[in-house]
RNA sequence: GGCCACGUGGCGGAGUGGUUACGCAGCGGUCUGCAAAACCGUUUACCCCGGUUCAAUUCCGGGCGUGGCCUCCA
């Protein structure tokens, strides 16, 4: 089976060759943990858990090597941290707002069914690493001091802007922001700044007296070169970071290490908006994935967020959440009923994966097997759960209507079940008029009932 | 303002230079006292205007709309 992925460096569908099929590697730009992730931050999470779980599958678990990296210095956090706490030392109450923070990280993510990456490397961890980077860039050229700044160059690298498809000229005429005066290039970006009284700092690169942290763009830079190498085969995230956080790691990593390729597939899923609006907290509408998790199971949300492909916009709905409840709901009934076991993997389902990740058409050969596990075929049932396994999709968590019930709240079973007793009787007696009666009372509370040779059960309506 | 995406039936959502995916909803049928569930069948589409072509939803140009980046927001 061959896998085609989508490169935003060349725009196109490229056959993916690993550059070591013994070791395959993928890194994708994980959270700055200062605030709860977002639904819009679960998307990559999702979508490069089912990327590699087709790499485990094709390469073997053993060969992909998966990073996933977390941002624990940077300027939000800082003032997260400030505000939060601020009788504490600045370091102290940074340190409880990143741990807090990477717990409920891993609790979410989690929840939506994602593998843990084979290594999740920390930007404080990897420091030496940085400065080295940045005396090699210094070294070269590619980089200079100024101000206690480290700055890159932009105009040693002729292919800067290549990834986002823009030129020097095309970003200083869309420039909007004042340029600190110690750039020789107004696109010239920061890889060490100085760090001002009380914030985290290190000692400096490049003979810089005073002690300073990183610029945003090379920690990346330096924990894939520490964990994945000088060149590697997928790079990943949000479609938001092409420009500038990925276009300025191709610049460092490349220059660094004279490549001519950092990663040779850049992946980036597609932008989240939440009920056709922008989401945002000044306009309410921003959902956390704690928020979601309270009311859904975690594999509704992984199931709707695979429900468009990774590239498209997604437009996170309500009632779309309620299809994917249902969708699911209906492939968990039928594995339950047929007792399925473990079957075989779907191929039209690898097959459609192996095609960029075509989710949405891995989802209708799910529909498809259910359909024939409905119709008595054991085995569609046993490939059906296995093949929502694969997909991370354990549909071993409670029905639909437990779920329905847990967010109803109001439901009073024992006043419910007088009324279905009440009419069992009047059946009994065919006294019709009365027992439809009482079903329309019931139908106005949102139960719905199921009358069948073992007696009447009711469901809460959808 | 500059650059880059996206725009498919009531809703969600793939895909394709010509044979009208798929799911939900709707409609008809089987079943049922009547329903619900299940099963069978089925209606509705490709933002607008040009161009290329025997043929465009699919390719090209323009417009409109939505969004992203340029403000260390995935």
């Amino acid at each position: 089976m061959q896998l085609r992925l989508y490169d935003t460096l060349m725009r196109s569908k490229r056959l993916f060759e690993p550059l070591d099929p013994a070791r395959v590697r993928m890194y994708v730009c994980g959270p700055t943990v200062y605030d709860f992730a977002h639904i819009g931050n679960a998307r990559p999470v999702i979508v490069f858990d089912v990327l590699f779980r087709l790499l485990r599958h094709l390469y073997g678990p053993e060969r992909v090597v998966y990073a996933r990296n977390i941002t624990d210095v940077d300027d939000k956090i800082i003032a997260r941290a400030t505000e939060e706490h601020p009788g504490l030392p600045l370091n102290e109450a940074i340190r409880i707002v990143t741990e807090a923070t990477d717990r409920q990280f891993h609790e979410d993510v989690e929840a939506l069914g994602c593998l843990p990456p084979t290594i999740e490397p920390r930007a404080t961890g990897h420091i030496p690493e940085m400065r080295a980077l940045i005396e090699r860039l210094i070294g070269d050229g590619h980089a200079y001091v100024a101000a206690d700044h480290v700055l890159f160059a932009v105009g040693s690298m002729p292919e800067y802007g290549m990834l986002s498809k823009r030129s020097l000229d095309d970003m200083l005429a869309g420039a909007r922001v004042d340029v600190a005066p110690y750039k020789r290039d107004p696109m010239d970006f920061v890889l060490w700044k100085p760090s001002k009284p009380g914030e985290p700092s290190w000692p400096s690169p490049a003979g810089i007296a005073v002690e300073g942290r990183p610029g945003w763009h090379i920690e990346c830079s330096a924990m894939a070169w520490k964990h994945l190498g000088e060149t590697f085969d997928i790079h990943g995230g949000g479609i938001d970071l092409v420009f500038p956080h990925h276009e300025n790691e191709i610049a460092q990593s490349r220059c660094a290490f004279h490549t001519p390729i950092m990663a040779r597939t850049w992946m980036h899923n597609g932008f989240l908006q939440v009920e056709g609006e922008k989401m945002s907290k000044s306009l309410g509408n921003f959902i956390t994935i704690r928020d979601l998790r309270a009311e859904w199971p975690g594999d509704v949300i992984r199931f709707q967020m695979l429900m468009t492909h990774y590239r498209q916009p997604i437009d996170w709905t309500r009632s779309a959440t309620e299809q994917a409840a249902q969708a699911l709901e209906g492939f968990r009934q039928v594995i339950t009923t047929a007792q399925a076991r473990d079957g075989r993997l779907s191929t039209p389902v690898l097959e459609a994966l192996a095609d960029d990740l075509n989710t949405p058409q891995a989802i209708v050969e799910l529909h498809r097997l259910a359909a024939e596990a409905r119709r008595g075929n054991f085995h569609a049932a046993c490939d059906l759960r296995s093949t929502c396994r694969f997909l991370g999709l354990t549909l071993a968590g409670d029905s639909l209507q437990d779920i329905r019930k847990r967010q109803r709240g109001d439901i009073d079973e024992a006043h419910i079940a007088a009324l279905i007793d009440a009419r069992t009787k009047a059946r009994a007696a065919r006294n019709f008029a009365e027992s439809d009666r009482i079903r329309d009372e019931l139908g106005a509370m949102g139960v719905v009932l199921k009358d069948s040779k073992e007696g009447t059960t009711w469901e809460i309506a959808g």
